[in-house]
DNA sequence: TTGCTTGTTGGACATCGGTACAACAAAGGT
DNA sequence: ACCTTTGTTGTACCGATGTCCAACAAGCAA
């Protein structure tokens, strides 16, 4: 196979990774599988990590974070915490084929076990719960919101957001994706003292 | 070891199945490891079980209904909706160790890729939801609460509930159970049009 | 007691997992 | 042209896993 740079390579292999992780689930992704995906031989893989734990721990990474850029970078150009607020669930619905939030059920599943994938996993989450702290937080003082407790109600939101993307990923047609989107709001407005549909 | 019948044997092996699992987690529960829990050889297993993804499945549904039936019959004695709902929320706190909560998030990330496994989660789930919703509806009967969508207020308290849960058990002092509980609470006060701290 | 059923054993078997390592090959500088 | 570096290969090793099976033994009916 063709001989690549350095940091061409190792993307390379945190793509595969991703794409048999996608498939099978990130417990189940074998270094062979990987091989198998690139095209090559899987001793390469310890050319470029200490372990397979290694490299799923930075599959992983790789995935969430750039999802958190992305919403990131979209709230940036919004005028005011309301809009902010709707685009942030609004990420939910895009997600395409939910398969990156299959990821996440694979890592909180592997979290206690798996403490490179805790360690991420559980920074990540962090980082989704202060974005939304910040957005209720700046709502509250322009007076948009009504809220006592912007971090309790953060941890709220997100806990029934990802709570309920759970359900659409694990289980089908139990819960819609348009239910689970609309249901976010519905809590948003209540938690923030907004009239219903007002978001 | 001590020769048992047919049926003592088989839950023999599923709460040996379980206890491991409460340790390791479903997926990683291995043949060899219940024989040795049971103090039995390890071939017995397929005297009772096709194979050993048949036991896994079984148990899981094992602990999971044994959990719903236990919230139920904790519920039966309550008088009124306020209370059987505080008892249900409890009910999350209890959980010794979270373990049976990993066992959940086991299931739903395997849910989408294993059929039997998807099976059960997602026809316990509904009847968590289910009870739920009926305090819910029972609460609004009475005027006890106020609430114009129970279905969609028992999932979004679902699905907050569960998610919180998830953080306790995947990133340990991120989110302490406490918080939880407490959480909960105040989401369903919302959620119900009650006072703060009336739950 | 005799014979049949059935729970139980212990290990064999093939497969698959992560990891290590010696050998090969393609660059790139000198 | 030569040598050093470095990406890449193929395989070997060792442990663990699910599954199967022939042999054994405890209960039970006749």
């Amino acid at each position: 196979m063709p001989r690549l740079s350095h940091d061409a390579r190792k993307t390379a292999l945190v793509t595969a990774a991703l794409a048999v992780a996608r498939r099978k689930g990130l417990g189940a992704t074998t270094a062979r599988d990987v091989a198998a995906e690139m095209g090559t031989s899987s001793g390469l893989i310890h050319h470029y990590f200490d372990s397979m734990d290694d490299l799923l721990a930075v599959a992983f990474a790789s995935a969430a974070q750039s999802d958190l850029n992305n919403t990131r970078e979209a709230l940036l150009d919004l005028p005011g915490p309301l809009r902010r607020l709707q685009a942030y669930f609004k990420n939910y619905e895009r997600i395409d084929g939910y398969w990156s939030m299959q990821l996440w059920l694979d890592a909180w599943a592997e979290a206690a076990r798996r403490p490179p994938i805790g360690a991420i996993s559980k920074q990540l989450n962090m980082q989704w719960q202060q974005i939304l702290e910040q957005i209720i937080a700046e709502g509250v003082s322009t007076g948009a919101f009504r809220c006592a407790d912007p971090n309790g109600a953060a941890w709220r939101l997100l806990s029934t957001v990802d709570g309920l993307a759970l359900q659409v990923v694990a289980h089908g047609d139990m819960v819609s994706s348009a239910s689970a989107v609309a249901w976010s709001l519905r809590s948003a407005e209540l938690e923030l003292g907004l009239a219903p549909g007002s978001l």
